[in-house]
This record gives structure tokens, sequence and C-alpha cells, in this order.
DNA sequence: TATGAAAACGATAATGATTATCGTTTAGTA
DNA sequence: TACTAAACGATAATCATTATCGTTTTCATA
């Protein structure tokens, strides 16, 4: 679906709860729907957005990407530096997407596909839980680490392939 | 196992790096040990373990946490309240456990089956990631909370069950 | 046992992300 | 046009965490 068409449904979202789409949020939600493989933080999302909006207040970052969280159209996330991170929902999602988190380069990559399915079942049954949400994140090496390390190895001289 | 053996199995992972039980380190893994089922912050344990060593400092508190998270004796976690947690991770665990977030209550309780064999055989291989650990983490409603919930609808009379 | 270096510590200042405040602007309505 | 509530921008306040620094403890060695 096209950014404009995606805009539209957001802003479908806000007014059916009476919040308006003010031209801030706008600009912010357009700089997460082009960054969407990205994990911005607020101030990521702050320094994006003063191309579209130069007048813009940090706070007013804030405040949006605190709502946009609420209405569940973003999701507030947290990989252990410091810093909250915005992620928009993919189109149509209504649960927060997987990520792989690598150890070496700090990659975040995501994994739209929900795993959790059977999991979930279990879940809800055996601990009587009703899941509303889940958070997944997956910490190891990406491929591209590991092939970086195998090279590494290779250079240095005789070796196993792999080694688990 | 006691206290006292996992507190001498945490002395030797401590020794195999070089680094000392002092007698701060001690007081703080035993207030990690006698309260295992909490997920507690820096602050929550400076607090507890000033019973035992009044004189200890918050910074060594940390510094403590720090190491313990390094050595992989707890997990440093976040539940989206702004503050980190640690989690001693469950005798003979190598990796962090799951989690069930209650929305309505807050509660925290916690999963020790690992329910993600499956998923990360998957995830090694069609996404050629080399996974060394995990975090799963559910939202929704604990059975204490639907039960509430259950008593306060039969209260109020009839209503549809459910309106997301 | 005395000594010297490194590891730890306690107190506290600094940092930095996030939130609160407040006066101003904007949008919608009568 | 005038009123009211929602939003905004600037910036002060908060608060968890980290950095700094002088002191204490540990421990290997003379
Ligand atoms: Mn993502
Ligand atoms: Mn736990
Ligand atoms: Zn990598
Ligand atoms: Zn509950």
């Amino acid at each position: 679906m096209a950014v404009k068409e995606r805009m539209d449904y957001i802003k479908k979202q806000l007014h059916s709860q009476s919040y308006k789409l003010t031209p801030q949020r706008e600009a912010t939600v357009e700089v997460l729907l082009e960054n969407e493989e990205d994990h911005l933080s607020a101030e990521d999302v702050y320094l994006l957005v003063k191309d579209k909006a130069p007048e813009i207040g940090l706070a007013t970052v804030y405040r949006t990407l605190e709502l946009l969280n609420e209405l569940e159209i973003v999701d507030k996330i947290n990989f252990g530096d410091g810093v909250s991170r915005y992620d928009l929902r993919k189109e149509g999602a209504n649960h927060s997407h997987h990520h792989l988190v690598c150890i070496q380069c700090g990659d975040v990559s995501e994994i739209e596909e929900d795993l959790l399915g059977e999991v979930e079942v279990k879940v809800e049954r055996e601990w009587q839980f009703k899941i509303k949400d889940h958070r997944l994140t997956f910490h190891g090496v990406c491929s591209k680490c590991q092939r970086d390390k195998d090279s590494t190895n290779e250079e240095v001289g005789r070796q196993t392939v792999d080694q688990l």
C-alpha cells in the first residue's frame, strides 16, 4: 500500500478517537512511514521531521509518538540501549512483530511472520492467560557477521567450517 | 538447590573470571536469591540490601548488577516503565525465561519452560541467524483479573462479552 | 609482617532521556 | 467575530543511570 493510503488510514484512526491529524503529526507519521525498516528514537524522529516541519518542537514529537503508541499504530520498544524506539506496526498487523538483534554489529532486522501461534495457544490454555500482544526478540549473530567471521578464520588458516 | 549452594556456584563463576565475591556483592546476590520471583529494580535491590549491608552505596549496587549481567547470572530486562529490572536466571538455565505481564493489575509472572525450541530452529534455518538468547514477553490479562472482570460483569448485569 | 598495586567501594556530581509546565497559537463552533 | 478546547513550542524539572574521585580493602610479594 502506498504511503498516501496508509496515511489516510491513520488519519481515520485518529479521527475515530476525535484526534486531529495536525501538520506536525502528519509530518511525524510520514517520517515513520518512510523509515519503516528502521527503529528510530524520539530524537531520531525529531531530526528527520525537522526537514518537513522545521518549527516542530521535541515535546510535540514525544507527544505524537505517545499518542500513536496509545492508538497501537506504533509499538514502543526497547533494545537495552538507553532509549525507547518507535516501531510502526506492519500493514494490517494487530500486534508487534519479532526482531533479530545482532550482538556483533548491532543490526536489528525484522521477522514479519508471526511465529508464536502455537505457543500462544499453549500459554493461554496452560497458564490461563488471555494474550493481547507479545514481544519477541532474538539476540545472536546475523548472517553477515557469520560470513565475516568465516572469512577471518580462513585468512588465519585451516579450520573447521562451522562450530555449532 | 539451597541458597547457600547457589551462592557457592556464583562465587565460582566470579572467581573463574578473577572477580571477588566481596561482602557487598554477596549481600546483593542474597537479595536476588531471596526474591527470585520478583523483578527488582536497582533501587529496589538497594533498599533490600541495606538491611544486610547498611553501608553499601547505590553505585555499588549498580556496579554489581552490571557485573552479574555480564556474567549472565542475571538478565537485565525492561517492561516499559522507566527502569531496568534484574532477573536472576533459573538454576541451570542458559537463557532468559519468558514473562507474562498483566495489562490490568501490572503483575509479572514467569514461564520457566522454554517454549521457543521449534521456533528457534526455524529462525536459524530460514533467517540464517545464529541465536544466542531471546526475550519473550506476553502482554494480556492474568487469570486473576479475568475472574475479577467476570464478577464485575455479573454485578453490572447484561452486556456484550467483548468490545476489543 | 610490611609494602605497593590493583580492585572495589561510597559519596556525589554529571549526564541524558523523558515529562511537566506554561504561555501562545490553531481549529472548530456558536 | 468571539469563545473554548486542543495542540503546540520552549524550556524547566525529574529521575534513572553513569562517571568521577578520593578512600578502603585485598592480595601477592619482599
Ligand atoms: Mn521492527
Ligand atoms: Mn523473571
Ligand atoms: Zn551482525
Ligand atoms: Zn492481572
